[in-house]
DNA sequence: CTAAACGCTCACATCGATGTCATGGGCAAG
DNA sequence: CTTGCCCATGACATCGATGTGAGCGTTTAG
């Protein structure tokens, strides 16, 4: 499939294809004429970076850790281990932060609730 | 206290503390020569917004839900609940994007740990 | 008094993923 | 052949929190 079909299968725009592809997170072969062809792999691909972006990982993070521009080696392979793990405390560490925030907003929410249980009965 | 000390007890940046300022995060008063000046209460504060900051979310967010420039009334609390709900569902969403990711990076993990034990045991 | 350390404002720079626009080629249906 | 749609590349714009530096006043210790 060309990039378009990718496109409407993924959610990624062309133009963020395009882009995975220069940072190293995708590969594609090219139609004689230079179009970008695509797989069903690549679907799966794509939506696994995604994922990884969404979660806040940078493309070269992710280009360190999934293999795809040459064939793995075990010295690619260690440093991918370590750029992973890396990876997998920050994740960690950013769901705490997420989950204390959401404490305090639900502290904060219970406050303005109290003020606006007070409000009403002065009213 | 003046903003340097409140920079040093937060771990803000005198630059950062100044924009939370302007964007309304926090009031101080002035000395006469028009210098920032800060209590207790303002610690807390700082370290609130860095919480809902580290969150993602935006200084518009925090202004709409933390209560600090005027007095708080009845409609603005409102509306600052109406944000709060919202944040908090995207907080929500983005945890589980986070614990996705984290999911789907632990399988990446395994496979690379099985590539590393063959490579180890062809050698 | 003086010098160092601090504060003020204003303005410009940064980063990274993505949008958008310009210019031009490729291909299928009428 | 032409019209319309898809694709290619390259350049520039965007957003938001923060860094940085200039130019100038303030405070405090010696």
């Amino acid at each position: 499939m060309r990039i378009g079909e990718l496109s409407a299968r993924t959610g990624a725009s062309r133009r963020s294809l395009r882009y995975y592809e220069q940072q190293g997170l995708l590969v594609s072969t090219r139609s004689p004429s230079g179009q970008r062809c695509y797989n069903e792999d690549h679907v799966q691909r794509v939506a696994l970076i995604q994922t990884f972006l969404a979660a806040g990982m940078s493309t070269m993070s992710i280009a360190q850790m999934v293999p795809c521009m040459s064939e793995p080696t075990t010295a690619k392979a260690l440093h991918a281990l370590a750029v992973m793990n890396h990876e997998r405390t920050r994740l960690t560490s950013t769901i705490d932060s997420l989950t204390a925030a959401r404490e305090a907003l639900d502290h904060l929410i219970e406050v303005n609730r109290s003020f606006l249980a007070n409000a009403a009965d002065a009213a």
